[in-house]
RNA sequence: GGGAGAGUGUCCCGAGCGGCAAAGGGGGCGGACUGUAAAUCCGCUGGCUAAGCCUUCGUAGGUUCGAGUCCUACCUCUCCCA
């Protein structure tokens, strides 16, 4: 079906990871011939990656597994910057410290999915701050600078939104696509990394990275661009105003990501499948031909699959036990999150206000939990609250001694008394 | 430096004759229908010890019985002129 004769642009192709590429013979012509270094951005804005770096991740994973070698870039110098892309308000500036923790935390997921020197593999995961930090302002102007026309920079997307807007965007943003182009050029320089691949909104940004390697030192580079995804109802994926779905387990429980995979809209299971697991396309057109209630099954599979690869086939089976007690059962399944709760307050009577809000923070306040009751949205062992002058005491306790509570149908956190 | 505007419910956008816990959206949460989906419909979306009280409209003062609204100063941003 794909017109690629190498490997990793066969699977990416089929799986549904390609917007967009740059010369696609040539760069599939290196990819079939010998081993392609190719790298990836991403910023230290946060302690964890979250859903929307997935995607990226797995396109260096597949490179991995055909045969390649993949550079994760961590932007310890650029997030000094900000990228202007997709925002129209400035970044925070973040100290040094704080990167370089969220540098540290980050390197654990993507051990997950690349196997790096340690560990036998041939994976780099790099900084640019290695390089940008010790940038001498006037060297880099008459090498690099002179190469970028700021006519054309100013048409680009990420600058021209901010203008058009009347935001303000600092000289010091505007600079990003320029370290960018560089940080490329370097990788190249360092590593022989020949392609960068990112998201669609990097395209400009990649593409100044082509030219500037061929002004600068003659080399032949390659784009490669990811989709940006949706889901079938057109919403950003994984950007709720709840939270980000993190991909740090401290940040957000295996059972938590299980259920983000499991909540997939109907329309989105196939492509997610391909995206986000490495199940066999085989098998995944088995999937999609499945029907109404059927989709259900794909969909655990997917949560499984999905969550297996981030947090271990050990927890993603156990998520998936717990979610089939809790919703196919409506048993108290062990393994919800589990709040601690001194015995001696449990035997004078918790207020259930107190018990939602403050013990477990499933609402965000007293007044919150009142009008959850009011709408019937809270319940105690599965019975609905219907008093919000209820107190729970050790008589509320179950068989299994703990109390089960719960906000909506999906959202369940047991008591237990210690 | 001179001139003109803007900053509103701590998620976002946005209305607001001196009586305002403040219109309307979006988003979010809950309920109904289903399949832990989507779509649709309904309710909620400052806090508290809750027929009451407290805190909110860039910041600090002032005028008034009463200020988001009027006055003064300051901060931040945008635009025009230099």
């Amino acid at each position: 079906m794909s017109a690629y004769k190498s490997d990793f642009l066969n699977i990416l192709a089929e799986r549904g990871f390609i917007h967009q590429v740059s010369e696609p013979e040539a760069l599939d012509a290196r990819a079939k011939d010998g081993t392609l270094t190719a790298y990836i951005g991403y910023d230290c804005t946060a302690a964890s990656l979250h859903i929307g770096h997935l995607l990226p991740t797995m396109m260096l994973y597949w490179l991995q597994q055909t045969g390649h070698r993949p550079i994760a870039l961590m932007g310890g110098g650029t997030t000094r910057v900000g990228d202007p892309s997709g925002k129209d308000e400035s970044r925070k500036v973040l100290t040094e410290e704080v990167i370089n923790e969220n540098l540290a935390s980050i390197r654990k997921t993507f051990s997950k999915f690349l196997k790096f020197e340690s560990d036998g593999g041939n994976a780099i995961m790099a900084n640019n701050a290695d390089w940008l930090n010790t940038l001498n302002y006037i060297d880099f102007l008459r090498d690099v600078g002179r190469h970028f026309s700021v006519n054309r920079m100013l048409s680009f997307d990420s600058v021209k939104l901010r203008l058009e807007r009347q935001h303000e965007l600092s000289f010091l943003e505007f600079n990003y696509m320029i370290l960018q182009a560089y940080d490329f050029v370097e990788l190249n320089k360092r590593y022989d990394c020949a392609l960068q691949m990112g998201g669609s909104d990097q395209w400009g940004n990649i593409v100044n990275g082509i030219d500037l390697g061929r002004r600068l030192n003659n080399a032949h580079l390659f784009a490669l661009t990811a989709p940006l995804i949706t889901t079938a109802s057109g919403a950003k994926m994984g950007k709720t105003a709840a939270g980000a779905v993190w991909l740090n387990a401290d940040l957000l429980a295996p059972y938590g990501y299980w259920q983000f995979w499991r909540n997939t809209e109907d329309g989105d299971v196939t492509r997610f499948l391909k995206l986000f697991t490495t199940m066999p396309l085989s098998e995944i057109a088995r999937l999609d031909a499945l029907q109404g209630n059927e989709i259900n099954e794909a969909k655990k599979i997917l949560a499984t699959e999905a969550t297996a690869l981030m947090h271990g086939r050990a927890a993603a089976d156990e998520a998936a036990e717990t979610a089939r007690k809790t919703f196919e059962e409506g048993a108290h399944a062990e393994n919800l999150p589990t709040i601690e709760i001194a015995r001696a307050d449990l035997e004078q009577g918790v207020g259930v206000l107190v018990a939602f809000a403050e013990k477990t923070g499933l609402v965000s306040s007293n007044g919150d939990a009142r009008r959850q009751i009011k709408a019937g949205g809270l319940k105690v062992n599965d019975a609905t609250v219907t008093d919000d002058k209820m107190t729970l005491t050790s008589k509320e306790l179950t068989r299994e001694g703990v109390i089960k509570l719960s906000l909506g149908k999906k959202k369940h956190v047991l008591l237990k008394p210690v």
